[in-house]
DNA sequence: CCATGATACGGTCCGGTGGTCCACTTATGC
DNA sequence: GCATAAGTGGACCACCGGACCGTATCATGG
């Protein structure tokens, strides 16, 4: 039984119109009524084809998830298989970072649900696991685990939002603070 | 006209109630509501008292702020002024570590209350901008500004909550992490 | 082409939040 | 003892995410 075209109408709109609400920056006046009215449908549409708000941040998420994941398992070295480690852990930093400007909303949203929400999701577990991988493969001697955490952390959304309003630092300085966070010898310091 | 003694007794018993609500972990079961009946007084009380929430934990938190901030500007070496520049950043995360680990549920409140009312409050800049100093100190080559919003970001107790319970990181484990984070040519890595 | 059962629908309701308002009570200074 | 200013608390507000359920719509077998 494939799905109802009225209730693949809907989806398409509920999405859409999440989309667009979250693109437009109002981060917290995105709620589920608004979402909904936005739509043209009632609440609980969303709430049946998504479960809950995290499902719909989860459904906007996923395919670019999946783009990011795929280039990672299988696209071009030194960001997919192959290459020197080091590179392999720096190209892996900067398609993050990428990720996270081009998703910033999203991750904010995701964030703001539950306590854990940001770290306890498959993509997430996913993104951290492969950055400690690549941290071993670079720096064996350090806890790669905590520091795969540590610096997926710095990579929070609201967190690069914070740095960037208050202390006024620019995306460019936050780039490098990470990669000089995972790999602090590359630079200059303790050459 | 110094404060009538009702209005005194009852801030001490809203000080005191919700000292006792956080102290016993059901973090968000913690409510303006929940505050105001355990210490027996309305919700209007609690509020003009301390204008919002986010005012009562800073109340909640303002003495041992001081007693840390005193210590570090003015007690033994190397927390307080004089040692070198390596230990005196240590002492100081460790000690910033253990306050964490002492309030944790109050410094959670605090980071669920708003976006960035973690940073943006005089405790967490005095903090951030200590740890830049000793960082700028300790060393002299990296973005210290950065380093210190990320250790400090490290530091959040949402973060060390979460790596305790899912990764199942012992706190001696994430302690480590952190000094690491701030220096690592001190342990090994690089060396 | 229609009847019928399954599916999707949305308005309403629920418990909860932080915060405001205002008639009332209470402590204080004269 | 009294006037007055300060303090009080419960009703109230707007809002939230989510549950419920009678109704409308769709897909399908006859």
């Amino acid at each position: 039984m494939s799905e109802r075209v009225d209730a693949a109408r809907n989806r398409a709109a509920v999405l859409a119109a999440a989309e667009a609400l979250f693109q437009r920056e109002d981060l917290d006046h995105v709620s589920l009524a608004s979402i909904a009215e936005a739509a043209g449908v009632g609440k609980a549409t969303v709430l049946r084809r998504f479960g809950d708000l995290l499902g719909l941040v989860d459904a906007l998420i996923a395919p670019r998830v999946v783009v990011l994941r795929d280039r990672v398992r299988s696209g071009e070295p030194p960001l997919g298989p192959g290459g020197g480690a080091t590179e392999r852990l720096h190209a892996y930093l900067d398609a993050l970072f990428d990720f996270v400007l081009d998703n910033r909303t999203l991750i904010r949203a995701l964030e703001q649900y539950g306590p854990y929400a940001y770290y306890d999701n498959p993509a997430s577990r996913f993104w951290i696991e492969e950055l400690a991988d690549r941290l071993r493969a670079a720096r064996p001697t350090v806890d790669a685990e905590y520091l795969a955490h540590a610096v997926f952390t710095a990579l929070r959304a609201d967190v690069i939002d914070y740095l960037r309003q208050f202390p006024h630092m620019d995306t460019p300085r936050i780039r490098a603070g990470i990669h000089a966070l995972a790999d602090p010898a590359r630079e200059s310091d303790t050459t």
